[in-house]
RNA sequence: GGCCCCUUGGUCAAGCGGUCAAGACACCGCCCUUUCACGGCGGUAACGGGGGUUCGAGUCCCCCAGGGGUCACCA
């Protein structure tokens, strides 16, 4: 068995999406289970809408997922460059070799007359595919359009009533019937090549052994393995893994919300998290454990545990994904994590102001309520904010049944206070005067903060400390 | 419309001829508890429809329906 290797070829029109990333994931996840080598290559003959800051984009992205590969766009290797607009001389080369087998044919046809021709199937329920009017053309014919400086398209010269199977890894055999190609054009009338072709070749010359890509390109297939064929190439493997869908059950698109990666990992996403979070859409491990570490998915994948079916992409299960990683993490850790997410609140220098350890107990008292790294921003507002006492609050306040606790809260304010002892002097309290828990932990909540929910009460007191606490109670008590 | 793919609870998803049809998220209830969360325990909820094959079908075959993809000088 030779070494597996596989690609991952995205068009850098755009910041890459939650399916390109899970598509690169499945890539990373298969060659690293099989001990084989992926590669990154650009498909940019889009001049169009391709840019390089979207390339740049998509490399951090797919850096920041936590994916490394063994050769591409920004790591080299011996099969570059990996730009398909820097390999052009390539395809011309290959493209040069169908023309003189007659496998391929210069077009002339407008892209005018051609839509037209195309409506006209359309509404007539016919096959709708290119009439082949090009492909008879004489020598002087071309001589004649050459003459009138008009630029060709070069098509494929689809073969007569073949078939096509491809054995695919996820879908099994799948059949196509080259009756219903049209010629389909492999270098556009600008001299660059379209996908069809140009992924073939790069394919095939990079050494690709397994091509592990989405289900939208499936139907394309059979025009590739064509390309294959009449160019006496070495067919690849086929696992055509299904697409996620939006809740609509609509492919994933913009209109779906945050749909790209980068926007992820502003709102505070762990990689980690995502990564696992998109292993399972579209596979499954054999265990029961659905919390797993990169290295744990990798160990564990296989193509044969990929579903054939599409995916709905579910933000819930993700928020609890990213909350059970964020959970896992050293309090330590989570402070530094969260750094750019505070300074984005209005209460970032307040916070700032306590020392190391009431910053490490703030973010302990409250992480366990944190769904994303973000959260931090209104999270810790209870912490700074003045805010009048909410109804609740104010009625509960109101029965003044609690002006004795808050007195010997005041006096009796411990000089040792870290959580422990609020706790235990708490506990005195409501022992003293043979009180409900409630009945102390309540008013004192609702006056030093205002609301009946909220965080851990002795955490807060030990937070604020003897002054700020009294402050407020003296607030709440006027 | 042609071609192709898909179809187990709301969502992800196990199952690969014989199970009371796993598990996770979400939801509901109970417990823990000063509250909200967290956590623990429990619960509601599914094989798209119709034909076959078989002693036996979610699992195999056919048809239909629904959903999706694709039919570009986009990838």
């Amino acid at each position: 068995m030779n070494k597996v290797k596989v690609r991952f070829a995205p068009s850098p029109t755009g910041p890459l999406h939650i399916g390109g990333a899970r598509s690169a994931l499945f890539n990373y996840l298969y060659a690293l289970k099989t001990g084989g080598d992926l590669v990154l290559r650009i498909e940019d003959t889009d001049l169009e809408r391709s840019r390089r800051e979207y390339e740049e984009e998509i490399v951090t992205s797919l850096r920041w997922l936590g994916l490394s590969w063994q050769e591409g766009i920004d790591t080299g290797g011996a099969n570059g460059p990996y730009r398909q607009t820097e390999r052009l001389d390539t395809y011309r080369r290959y493209t040069e070799q169908l023309l003189a087998e007659d496998k391929a044919y210069p077009c002339y046809c407008s892209e005018e007359e051609l839509e037209a021709e195309r409506q006209e199937l359309l509404a007539a329920g016919e096959l709708v595919r290119y009439s082949g009017k090009c492909r008879t053309l004489s020598a002087e014919e071309i001589a004649v359009r050459a003459a009138q400086g008009i630029k060709p398209a070069i098509r494929f010269q689809v073969p007569d009533s073949k078939e096509f199977v491809v054995d695919d890894l996820v879908r099994g055999r799948v059949v196509f019937h080259s009756d219903n190609e049209g010629d389909f054009i492999i270098v556009k009338s600008d001299g660059i090549p379209t996908y069809n072709f140009a992924v073939v070749i790069d394919d095939s010359l990079m050494g690709i052994t397994h091509i592990v890509r989405a289900e939208e390109h499936l139907s394309n297939t059979p025009r590739q393995l064509m390309i294959y064929q009449a160019l006496g190439l070495a067919i690849p493997q086929f696992a055509h893994i299904s697409l996620i869908l939006g809740e609509d059950r609509q492919k994933m698109s913009k209109r779906h919300g945050a749909t790209s990666l980068i926007q992820y990992r502003e709102m505070g996403y762990l990689p980690d998290a995502l990564f696992n979070f998109l292993s399972l859409l579209g596979w499954s491990p054999e265990g029961e454990e659905e919390i797993l570490k990169p290295e744990e998915i990798a160990a564990a994948f296989s193509l044969e545990r990929v579903s054939k079916s599409p995916a709905v992409f579910n933000l819930e299960k993700l928020n609890w994904i990213n909350q059970q990683y964020i959970k896992k993490l050293e309090s330590t850790e989570l402070l530094s994590m969260v750094q750019p997410y505070l300074a984005a609140s209005e209460h970032c220098q307040e916070f700032e102001a306590y020392d190391r350890s009431k910053q490490l107990l703030i973010i302990e008292t409250i992480r366990d309520q944190m769904v994303c790294l973000k959260d931090i921003k209104q999270l810790i507002d209870i912490f700074f904010i003045e805010a009048e006492a909410d109804d609740e609050a104010r009625e509960l306040l109101a029965t003044g049944s609690a002006e004795g606790v808050f007195d010997q809260f005041a006096a009796g304010y411990p000089e040792a206070d870290a959580p422990g002892e609020i706790k235990a002097f708490l506990k005195k309290l409501v022992k003293d005067n043979k009180l409900k828990p409630k009945d102390v932990y309540m008013p004192l909540r609702c006056a030093l903060t205002g609301q009946m929910h909220g965080p851990d009460l002795p955490n807060m007191i030990s937070i604020w400390g003897r002054d700020e606490c009294l402050r407020r109670l003296n607030q709440a008590r006027k």
